[in-house]
DNA sequence: GTCTATAGTTCGATAGAC
DNA sequence: GTCTATCGAACTATAGAC
């Protein structure tokens, strides 16, 4: 499987790897052409810049996590804690099936080119509006703007993961409990703190 | 105040502002230079390199996390709970009031160079192991390896901040307040559920 | 301690042959 | 679609004057 790859695919594949490495001021076209048997030059055929490869790799890892999302939210659920743990667990297995992709947008976003960042803002906005509304479906209690905090910290802990989590070392499984229980239980904490 | 800085400390400074803000790749040392209001040739005379400057601009962004940790320790504190919350305000506090040194800790730590990366492993190991060994203290039923599992989940989540906290929209109070929260209540409702 | 000048590389990008 | 060849610009780093 995985054979006769476009070669405009398998120069995002090897650039996705390469930034994600790398970082993209170290990535050069040279580079990113030998690892795909091909010379800089003949990059330019398929993408107009280094940065419209850019754009566009990080483009694709949010089209992946939006469409897991997305999946998940077709599966009948019978508690707001299990919708809540499914999409932990499909947020944080489409971010390590597709590493290089993803953990790009997580990682080398913030020093991303100014051209670059804004044209993805509206893609990443409708990721984590589909996530505010999860948060708040599910926690129908909590204050919007607790809501919003909860989301940031749940981003910032799934995400980090991409720094150690090691698949040689075990599965995503007990991270995926130990941070549903984390946010699930922290939430229901203060809530029955601040009514009290 | 903060005059009379030594031309050392501010390349220092100015480097802290760039990595941090263009990455390793985008920052060159005429950008730096000029920034400092010196020519680039002369930050020769203060550092061997651009490796060594990153190296010790990491170095010092480490240095700022684990004075914080050591001064937070000196206190007393009623319970378990209210010493993790000091903690992770002390974590939250030091992080963003250095954000040039220590964001550039969190984000571009794992695309620097091998070289840069390789020399501050051990001061990174030392900060990891004081928090193994408050959340090991804080919580003393939690099983070893779900302790490492939480602690990378708390550094995710409080190191996220770094992308989306702004000053100007209110405090990192509420923040805190809400990771403590989680961590210390998720901990506490999975060890009820385990032992039932 | 900072400068000018420059060596030596490497970069992104283009032109044009095949 | 990929190549060779190359332009012009930028880079890190060094040498040596002041």
């Amino acid at each position: 499987m995985t054979v006769d790859l476009s070669a405009r695919q398998r120069i995002l594949d090897a650039a996705a790897g390469l930034l994600s490495e790398r970082g993209y001021g170290e990535t050069s076209l040279r580079l990113l052409a030998s690892e795909v048997g091909i010379k800089a030059a003949s990059v330019y055929y398929h993408f107009d810049s280094k940065e419209a490869l850019y754009t566009e790799v990080l483009q694709a890892g949010m089209d992946i996590m939006i469409d897991r999302f997305e999946a998940v939210e077709e599966a009948d659920f019978d508690s707001g804690r299990s919708r809540l743990q499914a999409h932990v667990s499909g947020h944080l297995d489409a971010l390590h099936s597709n590493l290089q992709y993803t953990a790009l947008h997580v990682s080398e976003f913030r020093t991303a080119p100014a051209t670059v960042r804004t044209q993805l803002v509206p893609r990443r906005d409708e990721y984590e509006s589909m996530w505010t509304a999860l948060l708040t479906a599910v926690l129908p209690e909590t204050p919007a703007t607790e809501i919003s905090i909860l989301r940031l910290g749940l981003f910032g802990a799934m995400n980090s993961s991409i720094d150690w989590f090691d698949a040689a070392k075990g599965g995503l499984g007990e991270f995926s409990d130990v941070i549903t229980d984390a946010f699930w239980a922290g939430a229901d904490n203060r809530k029955r703190r601040i009514a009290s």
